[in-house]
DNA sequence: CTGATTTGACCGCT
DNA sequence: AGCGGTCAAATCAG
């Protein structure tokens, strides 16, 4: 779908002017002496992340996603709960079939040795890996995992994670489906809770792209994130290349960069059925965002991601504290 | 002992 | 037919 979206030209319009104003900050901080490197580095940062978001938003659209996308995956993935059989338990038609026809995204993350070590890696829902595989042409095997609550409740939601032949540090997170279990995870407070077309239709909400935009959306205006980059700032220092951003899904302990670097991949093959209860619209106050911590189910995913082939030969006083995660849409809130 | 992970085998899709 | 995704028994860990 070619055609923007009023969401996603709301968002664009407020993100570039956002960055024109930090710009002119910016500027204001050059010509100024008594203020510090620390603070013009800040602002760059979140100019740098300004745009792009800004990009992710074009993106979006241009990988058909937004409004378009919604509506191919509506018609193709979020049937009604009805009739949504597959999504059952015990279902046998759906225990080999390919789930061609869920939503499915991938993100690449680029983890640090540490972040595995100490297990601050996480997307927020609890996975249980069920498989491994080589898989044609990667260095590296993929890991299947779906989300503890399958049996629980019925959520269908699986994620691949593979580690890239080309960066080692990088690993790409494909989420097939969206979770159904919101209402039965108790340390998850806004799920994404499937959709039906009709739903969607009402909501008008945004892509899983334009979701996850607003989600670094309200939190970029958490003094919170300010200190937390202040922290990124020293260690990014040492990094070549770490994009900061406001992202809502901080473990406040550690210093973790999640970002929507350029490098993400939004391989959305008919996504758009993630619609966060949390989530607010753009005519509404940008409040009411709550940060979550991952503390919780942290660990499940630094494993998943050491079972993919990810070994850190060196001890954990050695390790930068900094990584990058891209991702787009699909994380929910913590408690 | 219980729950999680590993791994070989099976099955569907291309 | 080959590959990828899933199952399920075996194994491991707490």
């Amino acid at each position: 779908m070619e055609k923007i979206g009023e969401w996603e030209r709301m968002s664009l319009i407020y993100e570039l002017t956002q960055g024109q104003e930090l710009a002119r900050q910016l500027v204001a901080q050059l010509n100024a002496p008594s203020s510090s490197d620390e603070s013009k580095e800040i602002l760059a940062q979140k100019i740098e992340a300004s745009y792009e978001k800004a990009l992710s938003l074009v993106n979006c659209n241009a990988t058909g996603g937004t409004v378009g996308m919604l509506e191919s995956s509506a018609s193709r993935c979020a049937s009604p709960p009805s009739d949504d059989s597959d999504r059952c338990i015990g279902e046998p038609e759906a225990s080999k079939k390919r789930k061609s026809g869920q939503p499915r995204w991938t993100h690449r993350v680029r983890v640090r040795p540490e972040m595995v070590l100490e297990g601050s890696l996480d997307d927020g829902f609890n996975w249980r890996k069920y498989g491994q595989k080589d898989i044609l042409g990667s260095k590296y095997p993929r890991g299947y995992y779906r989300c503890i609550h399958r049996s629980v409740g019925g959520c269908l939601a699986t994620k691949q994670v593979q580690r890239s032949d080309d960066d080692p540090t990088i690993f790409e997170i494909t989420y097939i489906g969206t979770h159904t279990c919101s209402n039965v995870t108790s340390n998850l407070m806004s799920l994404p809770a499937p959709v039906t077309s009709d739903e969607k239709n009402q909501e008008q909400g945004p892509s899983p792209c334009m979701e996850h935009f607003y989600h670094n959306q309200k939190q970029s205006s958490q003094d919170l994130l300010v200190s937390f980059q202040k922290d990124l700032n020293v260690e990014n220092q040492h990094l070549d290349r770490t994009y900061t951003n406001s992202f809502p899904y901080i473990s406040t302990p550690s210093n973790v960069v999640f970002s929507m670097s350029p490098s993400v991949i939004i391989d959305n093959n008919g996504v758009g059925n993630v619609l966060p209860s949390g989530f607010v619209s753009p005519t509404t106050s940008r409040i009411n965002f709550s940060l979550p911590t991952l503390d919780g189910v942290a660990a499940n995913s630094a494993m998943s991601l050491a079972a993919v082939g990810l070994d850190f030969p060196f001890g954990s006083s050695q390790l930068d504290h900094n990584f990058t995660f891209d991702n787009n849409g699909f994380f929910p809130q913590g408690p």
